[in-house]
RNA sequence: GGCCGCGUAGCUUAACUGGAUAGAGCACUUGACUACGAAUCAAGAGGUUGCAGGUUCGAAUCCUGCCGUGGUCACCA
């Protein structure tokens, strides 16, 4: 029962009847009216004068007449402009809130047993997770559950970049001067330890490269050099550099690259060993975010990947060969540029090794649409990714996508590890943690609950807080998380959100289970005419969602339903209202705080009975 | 500089993808708790939707040009 098809139908129906008219494609649209004036739904009419050949004031009077007489569920119309306003008839309501008890939460958009890949998180081994994987993973997720909800088949995945100079500089710090220390020994956690020593390799790092500019060699370089005459911005755009051909560390970190890269046991086992740390602590972040994954592709497996790709591109004459063996890429007919994918060395780069996983994902899932959610600085990676793909004929080309989403920036701008600003994941769920503590235990309440209960609705309240806080923005947005705002549990909030169902919970748990009267005669107040409005557009609340890949969707519906509730709960006595009042007032709640829970749900936040 | 995003109240943001007088939250001012739970509600103030043109019945939304801002332009990942 969707209204606005109902009334696009009758329109049709009254266009053919009155003017003759068709075309059953015809666009119409449909809104709810807005608050300002009488009326449900709105028909825009405008678009309609030109088959009419009237006034759009007269079309919407002709149109609204014809159906108001039809109809048995619109019973008055009025016309501002051109805009024709109809009113649902009393008896309406009670029917679409008994629809509502039944109708389903889910929604249909897949082919039989479509399955969809949706790859998030991705992080790099030698550090911990931070503001902006706490983003991505949320989106992630969130996309999963409505996509599941729209009824496909969802693989949760996720790569992990565990190769590579990042980690071998860890590895070489902690080999140099970590003395045998591990993450059991020193109380730390294990992505945090091994993180500790990547940022103690790029401090001594940094000594060593100050130590090297007062030598005599890097003296005349700087003097040499011509394109910048000021010591200091020479010295930090030659600093990658001097990584590659002067530095001891740096030539160390490469050889355990290399040795890496050559299957030496002692690397390998060291390699082994720091990752193993990472991963135990990457799971109890994930852990406590509520998040889990059901493939996990590793870097080191696939980065050789892809060169199968290349061979046949170049058979096909898609990629061509250049006189040093390297392979390129023409995509100037598509906008873009020549891109490598295979080094003079035969090597893969980065993106072959992406032709090569997506591959392998195909192989091993049959999915034929796959959602990469990384941040928007790889953008350009994922046209020419996808472009490569369609040249080659990839069976799933057409259903790749990229949800690209925007960088999460403090007030003080963006988060730069050598400023030490960056925002850990785990930090900052303890801090918000406190924060939800301290206000709980000022407002009490909770205080016959025993600590375990009690715990578990803090977590529930702290992750409300901060997923909410990231998923009500629209993903490519660029976002500012400001640490002190998100603490803040009123308003445009989670908890606002999950205290209306709280609020539900306590009247349901008071009325108990006595029997309840017949409330099909009852009309509602305008607060629950509206509430009713709302669960009715759920489903495109939902289709919109999956369509544009975009969870803020279901944020804003759910915060839309919650700040309707409580306007409805100051307005509508319930527990002293008369018999058939109460009863419609107690099953209209029991059905809005269904779509609140259903709705959080997708928003991989669940709510507790009391906060 | 080329290409790709993004500019909406002091701040954070929404607008059903071209529809009515641009909605909310925070902060600010004011009112409502011997209560179905005040993590709430109600009211006030706050806008030339970056600027200038264009397209049409109608533009925050589409087109063009500026301005600001971020990203990206490696045989790094």
């Amino acid at each position: 029962m969707e209204i606005s098809d109902n009334i696009i139908k009758w329109a049709h129906q009254a266009l053919k009847e009155l003017y003759k008219v068709e075309d059953t494609e015809l666009k119409l649209v449909v809104n709810e009216t807005r608050k300002d004036f009488d009326g449900d739904y709105t028909l825009v009419v405008f678009p309609l004068t030109k088959y009419s050949k009237s006034s759009p004031q007269q079309t919407a009077e002709d149109l609204g007449a014809y159906i108001v007489e039809r109809s048995e569920i619109f019973s008055a119309y009025n016309v501002v402009k051109g805009f024709l306003n109809l009113s649902l008839s009393d008896a309406s309501w009670s029917q679409i809130l008994a629809h509502l008890r039944t109708a389903g939460l889910e929604i249909n958009l897949a082919d039989a047993d479509e399955t969809v890949m949706v790859e998030f998180s991705s992080p790099n081994t030698n550090k911990p997770l931070h503001l902006g994987h706490v983003r991505n993973i949320l989106l992630g997720w969130s996309t999963t559950k409505i996509f599941e909800a729209c009824g496909y088949n969802v693989v949760k995945t996720q790569i992990a970049n565990d190769r590579g100079i990042a980690i071998c500089k860890s590895m070489l710090a902690w080999k140099l001067f970590a003395d045998g220390a591990t993450p059991a020994s020193t109380g730390t956690k294990g992505d945090h330890f091994v993180g500790e020593y990547y940022v103690l390799f790029e401090r001594k790092l940094r000594e060593e490269y100050t130590t090297w500019q007062s030598t005599d060699a890097a003296q005349s370089l700087l003097e040499q050099s011509t394109d910048s005459s000021d010591p200091e911005s020479f010295f930090k755009s030659y600093k990658n550099k001097y990584f590659n051909e002067y530095s001891e560390l740096g030539a160390k970190a490469k050889s355990y690259l290399q040795r890496w890269e050559a299957g030496d046991e002692e690397v390998v086992a060291l390699w082994k060993q720091l990752n193993s740390w990472v991963y135990s602590g990457f799971d109890e972040t994930y852990d406590s975010l509520g998040v889990d994954f059901d493939k996990i592709y590793y870097e080191s497996n696939t980065y050789l990947r892809g060169k199968e790709f290349v061979k046949t591109g170049l058979d096909n004459g898609i990629f061509y060969q250049k006189e040093d063996q390297s392979v390129w890429v023409d995509l100037e007919d598509a906008g873009l540029d020549q891109k490598i994918v295979l080094r003079s060395d035969g090597t893969s780069v980065y993106i072959t090794q992406d032709l090569g996983t997506a591959e392998l994902r195909y192989q091993d899932y049959q999915a034929k649409r796959m959602i990469y959610v990384v941040a928007n600085e790889q953008d350009y990676h994922f046209k020419v990714l996808f472009e490569i793909m369609k040249k080659l004929g990839a069976p799933y080309a057409d259903g790749l996508y990229h949800l690209s989403y925007g960088m999460v920036e403090l007030p003080s701008g963006r988060m730069k590890t050598r400023e030490g600003t960056v925002v850990d994941a785990d930090d900052l769920l303890l801090e918000m943690r406190e924060q939800v503590v301290s206000n709980a235990v000022e407002k009490g309440g909770l205080e016959d609950l025993d600590q375990e209960s009690m715990d578990q609705v803090y977590d529930q309240i702290t992750l409300g807080a901060l997923k909410f806080f990231m998923l009500k923005v629209a993903a490519k947005k660029n976002m500012v998380f400001d640490p002190a705002e998100s603490v803040d549990l009123q308003g445009h909030t989670g908890p606002y959100v999950q205290n209306a169902s709280v609020r539900i919970s306590s009247i349901l748990r008071k009325y108990g289970d006595k029997a309840r009267a017949d409330w099909s005669r009852h009309v509602p107040i305008d607060a629950g005419k509206e509430l009713i409005k709302l669960m009715l557009s759920w489903q495109d609340v939902l289709h919109a969602a999956c369509k544009s890949y975009d969870p803020s969707q279901v944020a804003n519906f759910s915060y839309q339903l919650a700040k309707s509730f409580h306007k409805y709960y100051h307005d509508a006595p319930i527990l002293r209202a008369e018999p058939e009042v109460q009863a419609f007032r107690l099953e209209l709640i029991t059905q809005v705080q269904k779509y609140l829970k259903y709705s959080f749900d997708l928003l991989g936040i669940s709510i507790p009975e009391r906060m």
